[in-house]
DNA sequence: TGTACATCAGTGAACGCGCGTTCACTGATGTAC
DNA sequence: TGTACATCAGTGAACGCGCGTTCACTGATGTAC
C-alpha cells in the first residue's frame, strides 16, 4: 500500500541512524540488513526501496555519523574550556561503554581500512577533527599546531580502542586516565585549567 | 590414509600461522575456515582434526601471534637503542602496509573488544608490551614509568590504525611521522639519540 | 626380519543456516477529472 | 467537492550463495606378532 511522503523520509533517516549505531557497536560484518530493518520496526524487504545495497548504506551511514559527530563537537567545544570538557568526555568510561553512540574512528577504523570505498569518509573526518583541535586550542599560537593535533587524535583513538579491548577494569581505567592526564599535561592547557580553579 | 606424525604437527603450526596472518589482514569475520585451509594447501575438512572450532582457532592463533610478537620485541629491543629502532619500525610505512605480519593490537583491537573470549589474550599482550617499554627505556628512572608507557602504546596503536584507515598518502605519512617525532621528543630519548650521532 | 592389520589425518560431498538481494503482491495515499 | 484509479512503500516468501561443521570413506603409516 502507499504511505504518506513524510513517513517515508522519516523511515529513511531512522534506518540511517539505526545502522550507524549498530555498525559502531557490532562492526559492519556483525550487523545484517535484517537486523537494521528490525531495529526500525520494518521487515527487511523495503530496505532496497531506500538504499541500493548494504555497501551503499555503510557509506551513507558513515557520512551521516561523521557529520553528526562534527556538529556535536562544534556545539560542545566552541571555547577552549568546552573543548577540554569534550576531550574529557571522549576519554570517559561512559564513552568507552557506549560505542554505538561514540566516535566512529575508535569503533570502525580497522574495519574501514579494509573497505576501500569508505576510506574517503574517514579521511575527511580525521582532517576535520584535527582542524578543529588546532583551531580551538590554546596551543594554536605555537609551532606545528597541526602535528600536535594529529598526535593528540592518535592518542585519543588508541587509548579508547585499547580501553575497550582490554578486559581488566583497572587497566582500562588507567589507560583512559593516562590519556586524559597527557592532554592536561600540555603546558598551555595546564595553565588554562589552573586559572579556572 | 595415515600420515607421518611429524607432518601432522607441522600442519598444525602451518594452520596457526596462516590463520594469524589472515585474521590480522582481513579480520576474523573476513576469513573463512576454508580460506585458511586453502592457504595451508589442504581441503577444509581436516580443520576439525586440528581445532575444535573456528572460535578455538581464533583464541589459539591470537595467543600464538602474541607470543611471537613479544619474542620478536625482546630480540630486537634488548637495548634502549634497539627499542628505539623497534619503535621506528612499528611506526614505519612498511609496518602500515603489512598488517598480516604486524601488530595484533592495531589490526584487531576493535574486533577483539566484541569477542568476550579473546579479550584476556589481548589484555596480557598490552600488559607485556607496557612492561617491556618501561623496563627498557631511559625514562625508567623517572616517576610514573608505567603511565608513560601506556601513553606511548596508545599513541602508537592509534597512529598506526589511523595511518592505515586514511586514504590520503600524505596524511598517512604525516600521522606516522608525528608519532615518531613524539617518541623522540621525550627528553631522555632525545639526549640518548643525540649521544649516538 | 617379514607379514597382517588397526590406526587416523586427509578427502570431498553434504548438512543446515543466515546472509544479501529479488519480486509478485497489497492497499491506503495522492491525483486526475 | 466527489469519484475512479494509478502510484509505490511495505509485506513476506523465495533465490542463490558462502559459511561453519559433519561424516562415510580412503589408504599409507606404524605396530603387534
Amino acid at each position: 500500500m502507499r504511505y504518506p511522503v513524510a513517513e517515508t523520509a522519516e523511515k529513511h533517516t531512522k534506518i540511517l541512524s539505526a545502522a550507524s549505531a549498530l555498525f559502531r557497536e557490532y562492526g559492519f560484518a556483525g550487523v545484517s540488513v535484517g537486523k537494521i530493518m528490525q531495529a526500525t520496526g520494518l521487515t527487511h524487504g523495503p530496505f532496497y526501496n531506500h538504499f541500493e545495497s548494504k555497501e551503499a548504506l555503510i557509506y551513507e551511514s558513515l557520512h551521516d555519523a561523521s557529520e553528526k559527530a562534527l556538529a556535536a563537537m562544534d556545539a560542545a567545544a566552541d571555547t577552549p574550556e568546552g573543548l577540554l570538557a569534550y576531550l574529557h568526555g571522549y576519554l570517559s568510561e561512559e564513552h568507552r561503554d557506549a560505542p554505538g553512540q561514540g566516535c566512529l574512528l575508535a569503533a570502525l577504523a580497522s574495519e574501514i581500512a579494509r573497505e576501500q570505498d569508505v576510506r574517503s569518509v574517514l579521511t575527511r573526518h580525521v582532517v576535520a577533527m584535527t582542524d578543529k583541535l588546532q583551531r580551538l586550542f590554546p596551543w594554536r599560537v605555537k609551532k606545528n599546531a597541526r602535528g600536535k593535533s594529529i598526535r593528540m587524535l592518535s592518542t585519543m583513538v588508541g587509548a579508547l580502542t585499547l580501553a575497550r579491548a582490554v578486559n581488566d577494569p583497572q587497566l582500562s581505567q588507567d589507560i583512559l586516565r593516562e590519556a586524559r592526564d597527557m592532554i592536561e599535561a600540555n603546558p598551555l592547557i595546564a595553565r588554562r585549567v589552573a586559572r579556572e580553579i
